[in-house]
RNA sequence: GGGAGGUUAGCUCAGCGGUAGAGCACCUGCCUUACACGCAGGGGGUCGUGGGUUCAAAUCCCCCACCUCCCA
């Protein structure tokens, strides 16, 4: 194959309209006063569309011109995107390949339009779920990162980051994605690194980061504390147990718990302050029946409900979250009686050791056997679980640092409802709001290894110092310090990522080109973790918004509607899927189902379907090809001689479905752009245009059109298909690339609306002609004759113009003008009286009832039309072209009609 | 408990104030020299229920039902 690597011409900035005047817009390279001869070079297309064959090919030719580096258009203006950075975790899923297409949709438009477009790779170090798969792996080889070690754990870790990304890039590439690979991020890289210190010094100067001993969500599986994001609440059936304490002064009271076992660390009972029950009791203790301990009863009128239970509480300050406001309230003790297991440590006496849910069962016998259970009842609960392992939570007392997100929150509304973040489709930003409105605290230190070390070092004395370089003696007391051994949350480096990919804090020259990005594209699902986190230390840290638009996607789900996971086993491999179907379709499947704010259900026939329309265009290029001479006219040369209507129709109609397509990008109506293209190509050019022209394509301007349409569709196309966009060009004689080709415009000169309904009449007559050729089953091609029977019409003169088409079209072996013959079907089509002859005996007593079936649905339509003209209120008040329009369909059905019921009638004698 | 989204042809979804659309599936003819991953023709919907606004409502407003998701 011939490979014409493109070097681009250098255009205006980005959206002003490409320069119409340069030859080479239209793919030719015109010397002084020559047109340079095309596609006699190139090689035949095959016969058969077998995307394997050069998809991997483009890629490189593209990557090696350097077509997704921004500086190919070094004068436009700035476009850049960050990637969603995929975890390292394993390999991407379908839904990454959703997100790649429309990111690779976007930039890829915006490049051809001129934009200095980047779009900038990279992955993510996802903490504790990467930690997590490498834990497993030790577990299978019988050895804990405990044993292995930091360093040597850190390493494998490496090992598996760098087997992964390299996996997840291999992915992207035969999904096509233009990424510029030069630029690529990994979230632990050295100058995301610094990056990551510089936020957490700064923010901790500011008062916005500190530390505190605070009930924190424990995961005793992962070691670690987790955000109230990472918390995946679960409705399970659980058990209200009743059981007594023994009141110090004699008597007991009743307590309602879902966890017995916590009553190891209880400090007070609490009541209602307005319940006559235990009013007496207020101020009294009651004796733990397992610990050495006095617990006292107080009143707490927010954590009691006098109505639920026995209107008497169990306290636990260090083992819930109600709890541990009624303890700060009540100023009561926090007993710590779990260990970070998740077993009772010493606080829990005689059950020191057991795991908690065998203390649960323990400690409940331990009650039987005392004769303190009152009884048991089932209970719905809600229990939180930790998002990578699934292991029950524990609320647990810890020292851990956290973000006061509250201020950082309020720049972020700020920036959504003034409209400096545009959040599509909009009705996110409700979601966005209500979190943002009720935002805590967030604990972002993980008791992990694989993350970014806090920078805070301590020295044995306890003085803390916070520090972007590394502290080795205490600046207070010359002590040797200790670096915080844990790390940071990976979403926090994550809400730095579209700034620090770019190369802060650092003011590097990217980040005064790109920052503020431009589009983010992501699912829906990671709207608090990630978008919202970044628009808040964006504003806050970068001085400006991360983006000016983010566009959240919808999952895809399997053919019935499920979510895809693992355990299902209906999750889809992209690769799988490009191998089977082809990069192009599997991008046009997953571009056509995005609509806006809606999942995407993917069933296996839908990617068929869109392979159907790459071979479809395939074919077209094939024909297409073969009718080319080599001395064919760029279409803006040929689009200025005087064309014949066919050309000058499918000129029209590119124009409109350019206008439309650019519009649908424009407003991320992926689905739409997509169905336009695929109506065009499909069922106006293969359909109709190519139909048309069939007679007449020996002609020059003829067989310029039929390639330069072609060419303009394949670059309107490029952004979604760019494989088979790209092999096709070049075998058309493109020269240059696509992906560096501009961006079709419209051309309004080239629209024509009275000539479009010229067409749609004769689109009209022709299916008229299929149709009652097929109800008396005349072959195809067998040919009949046509009258056309008001000569004087205006329309006549335009179907007399066409009688070749009408011949190619619908096998009109005779066009003639005059009144019908004796045993022709007459009808109204494309606005005119016509009669059609067929055979002698052609129409028989089934067709007779078909029509008449035909007769009766017309005279409905009708008189549905008459009543509402019949309504005064509809003529006066309805806009007159509407009141036309019903006027005028109502003289067209009253004259099919009458027609139709002739010609029954004569069928009748 | 609070919030968001959905309910349109067998399936998956567009349309969101002026005569019900697409893709796939289905039925009937066709290998018409680009394409059977095709060509042509066709059947199929009281647009979840009930009210209201309007000359006109799938489309706007209200009530209800059911489904999905998020937050607590």
């Amino acid at each position: 194959m011939k490979i014409a690597v493109c070097v681009p011409p250098s255009r205006p900035s980005a959206g002003i309209l490409p320069c119409m005047g340069r030859a080479c817009m239209f793919g030719y390279t015109i010397g002084p006063g020559m047109g340079r001869e095309h596609g006699m070079s190139a090689e035949n297309l095959p016969t058969r569309y077998d995307p394997e064959s050069f998809e991997s090919g483009w890629y490189e030719k593209w990557e090696a011109a350097g077509a997704f580096k921004p500086e190919i258009n070094p004068d436009g203006e700035p476009f850049c995107i960050v990637i969603p950075p995929p975890n390292v975790t394993g390999v991407l899923h379908i839904g990454h390949a959703l997100q790649f297409t429309l990111q690779d949709l976007i930039i890829r438009w915006r490049r051809m339009q001129g934009f200095k477009a980047l779009w900038l790779p990279g992955t993510d170090h996802a903490g504790i779920a990467t930690q997590v798969m490498v834990e497993r792996q030790l577990a299978k080889e019988g050895t804990t990162r405990q044993e292995v070690g930091r360093e040597k754990f850190l390493e494998r870790m490496w090992q598996w980051k760098q087997e992964h990304k390299d996996n997840i890039s291999h992915q992207a590439k035969a999904l096509g994605a233009s990424c510029d690979w030069s630029r690529e991020r990994f979230t632990l890289d050295e100058g995301l690194s610094k990056a990551v210190r510089r936020a957490f010094v700064t923010l901790y100067n500011e008062g916005l980061i500190y530390r505190d001993q605070r009930l924190i969500n424990w995961c005793p599986r992962c070691h670690t504390a987790l955000s109230d994001l990472e918390v995946v609440h679960q409705e399970q059936h659980g058990k209200l147990w009743n059981f007594a304490y023994p009141l110090e002064a004699g008597g007991e009271i009743v307590v309602s718990t879902t966890r017995p076992e916590t009553m190891l660390g209880d400090t007070a009972i609490a009541v209602h302050p307005d319940d006559e029950r235990y009013r007496e009791l207020v101020g009294s203790f009651v004796i733990h029946p397992f610990l050495d301990r006095r617990i006292p009863i107080i009143a707490d009128a927010e954590l009691v409900d006098p109505e639920f239970g026995t209107g008497a509480v169990k306290v636990t300050p260090a083992h819930d979250p109600n709890d541990f406001a009624v303890g700060k309230r009540h100023d009561l003790e926090f007993i710590n009686i779990l260990d970070s297991e998740g077993r009772i440590n010493a606080n829990g006496g005689p059950f020191a050791g057991q795991d908690r849910f065998e203390a649960r069962t323990a400690v409940l016998n331990a009650l039987g056997q005392k004769g303190l259970l009152r009884g048991e009842r089932p209970h719905e609960m809600s229990i939180g679980h930790c998002q990578r392992c699934d292991t029950i939570v524990e609320p647990f007392l810890s020292k851990q640092w956290f973000v006061n997100a509250k201020p950082l929150a309020e720049k972020a509304l700020d920036v959504v409802h003034n409209g400096d973040v545009e959040i599509v489709p909009e009705f996110w930003k409700a979601t966005y709001d209500h979190w943002l409105e009720n935002i805590q605290d967030w604990c972002i230190s993980r008791q992990l290894w694989w993350g970014h070390r806090i920078p805070a070092f301590t020295c044995p004395e306890g003085h803390l110092h916070v520090s972007e370089e590394i502290v080795t003696t205490c600046p207070d007391c010359g002590a040797p310090v200790e670096q915080d051994p844990d790390v940071l949350d990976t979403w926090f480096s994550s809400g730095l990522w579209p700034f620090s990919t770019l190369g802060w804090p650092d003011q590097t020259e990217d980040l005064a080109t790109f920052y503020p990005t431009s589009v983010l594209i992501t699912g829906f699902d990671i709207l608090f973790f990630w978008v919202a986190r970044m628009i808040m230390m964006g504003c806050h840290l970068a001085g400006d918004v991360p983006f000016r638009t983010v566009h959240l996607t919808g999952l895809v789900r399997d053919a019935k509607g499920d979510k895809m996971s693992k355990t299902k086993g209906n999750t889809i491999d992209p690769l799988e899927v490009v191998d089977t179907y082809g990069a192009d379709a599997v991008r046009f499947t997953l571009a056509a189902l995005a609509s806006p704010g809606r999942d995407l259900p993917l069933d296996m026939s839908r990617m068929e379907g869109y392979r159907g329309f790459a071979t479809k265009v395939w074919n077209a290029a094939r024909f297409v090809q073969m009718k080319l001479q080599g001395d064919e006219l760029p279409l803006e040369q040929v689009s200025q001689l005087e064309l014949e209507a066919p050309q000058r129709w499918i000129l029209s109609r590119l124009s409109h479905t350019i206008a439309s397509v650019n519009r649908a990008w424009e407003s991320f109506r992926f689905d739409e752009g997509c169905h336009q293209l695929y109506h065009f190509i499909w069922h106006t050019y293969c359909d109709w245009y190519l139909e048309l022209v069939k007679t007449t394509s020996d002609r020059l301007e003829v067989r310029s059109v039929l390639r330069g349409a072609l060419l303009e569709a394949l670059k309107l196309l490029h952004p979604v298909m760019p494989f088979i966009t790209e092999e096709i060009a070049s075998h058309l004689g493109h020269e240059g690339m696509l992906i560096t080709a501009p961006y079709p415009v419209e051309h309004p000169a080239w629209e024509d609306d009275a000539l479009e309904a010229d067409f749609a009449a004769l689109q009209e007559l022709v299916g008229g002609l299929r149709s009652y050729r097929a109800l008396v089953g005349l072959n195809q091609r067998q040919e009949v004759s046509l009258t056309l029977v008001d000569a004087g019409a205006p329309r006549a003169a335009f179907f007399q113009a066409h009688a070749a088409q009408l011949k190619q079209l619908a096998a009109v072996g005779r066009l003639s003008a005059g009144p019908a013959g004796k045993h022709a079907v007459e009808d109204v089509l494309g606005g005119m009286e016509v009669a059609i002859e067929l055979p002698a005996g052609a129409i028989g007593p089934g067709q007779r009832e078909k029509l008449e079936k035909q007769l009766d649905q017309l005279a409905t339509t009708r008189a549905s039309i008459e009543k509402r003209l019949s309504n005064p209120g509809f003529t006066a008040n309805a806009p007159s072209e509407v009141v036309q329009g019903a006027r005028d369909q109502l003289a067209e059905v009253t004259a099919r009609l009458e027609r139709l019921r002739r010609t029954v009638e004569a069928l009748s004698r």
